[in-house]
DNA sequence: TTTT
DNA sequence: TTTT
């Protein structure tokens, strides 16, 4: 046991959240965030590489996602590693890893979309229910989502 | 053995760095990060707790520091907590604690003491010196970025 | 705001866990933490430098320092830095950090002292009440704690 | 930009390392890592949960992994997320994701196979190839600063 | 004061 | 496939 499965990230997003409803007040909020790095190659050029991160929030932070989040917008985000197998139509072992978001924080400006009394720059934690608007959710939301076959 | 001594920290600077020009082209800057969560209280009363971190950077770090950092600049942070022990006259043990940054990262919207050629929103880390040492590397480096399409 | 203050430590206790279980079903712990780094020195000198962390734990995390942790016990910690600031009795400003435990899992063997069903290897976290004895500590402990007035 | 890709894991070998030298003394070797956590569902059950990353090591830390990891090794690991993308047979996009490890930290015991002068327990990091290759080396690499009067 |  |  001893397990410590941690991802830190700061990047933006390279579209708006794709933000479902589902049945029981269950909300999915999936994004895609894009980290950057720049190095200079053996020559001495400048060389960018940016790898793009898939990111899966539930309920209070998905809800918090769709209203302020948007394509652009620059994030911190705390996760864990997350990987769905299954067997694809030729019978292939498959793999799709993703970022199961833990907390996140809204980096730089004031968003356009932001009111006043938005919580723009605030942070959103799981472990944190006050932030979002139906507690009961939040409870809920991380838990099962552990029970899926895999 | 067997050590590991991290720490992130995402925040505000609460001062412009103070830089101090050593003989011997060393170059050491100090930081002060306002790092703030906020939360509610069991009355449901919103309640914001800031905890100040003293930085050191040296040599290019410093010098970025001192050429595009400024009282207010939103970082992400990388380092690892260092600590000066000493008598003081009445003979008591003393001891200070302050983060030894490794790498950072300028967040948030471009600054305004950022020419054209600023390296806003790049990463300047210890390991990667070419960013620090010249002077055309650093405002040449990461400012590119900005321009990606998001 | 947007605040980040994380700190993930890797050491060895340097003495058995200081337990104080005060009224109101309060306990706090406290550790000495050793986190060493090696590396050789310009003469090509094997040099190693340990730095000391005063790691300070809550509730059911302190019960489980109490019964599980002592003096060489291997650990990854993961917390906030936290200080105390006051007037000491010259009327100087005096300030000390510690890290606040948000985490921490036992690394390496079986301890010594665990019996059969003990959670050796395991994580013990704020955010997992399951993992401690009496619930109801579990959700006061960290918040009123951050209600001190510091 | 301003990207940060971060992972930090702590976990245990489920294989020995896989190892390739590779022409013009390149070494790499692929590591499967389970990082488990445990928790109790809503019916107060335990559960646990194992996640495998793939890690990826180069030269000088392929070459220590190869020399002293094993199946059951529990590791400390700092890396990146890196995934390659590439069109299988029926012209689909396909992605795979591992871990490019940065420095890794042999947690626990002495390991079995560890001579009198291992290095066990100590921090490998690709930032002091040094470790590896050329012991000489090492005096070179970016600890200098450690000498720095404080 | 830990650990190797 | 690890670990407890």
């Amino acid at each position: 046991m001893a397990g410590v499965n941690k991802v830190i990230l700061v990047g933006n997003l390279g579209a708006d959240p794709e933000v479902k409803h589902l049945e029981g007040d269950k909300v999915v909020a999936n994004l895609r965030l894009a980290t950057t790095e720049a190095y200079k190659d053996k020559m001495g050029n400048r060389v960018e590489n940016t790898e793009w991160h898939d990111l899966e929030l539930w309920d209070g932070q998905a809800k918090i996602a769709e209203q302020y989040l948007k394509k652009g917008s620059q994030l911190f985000v705390e996760g864990k590693i997350k990987s769905d197998t299954w067997q694809d139509d030729q019978g292939n072992n498959r793999k799709r890893t993703k970022i199961r978001v833990l907390s996140f924080t809204m980096l730089g400006g004031r968003p356009d979309n932001a009111g006043g009394g938005a919580p723009q720059g605030g942070g959103y934690s799981q472990q944190q229910p006050s932030n979002v608007s139906t507690p009961s959710a939040v409870s809920e939301g991380p838990q099962e989502e552990d029970d899926l076959p895999f």
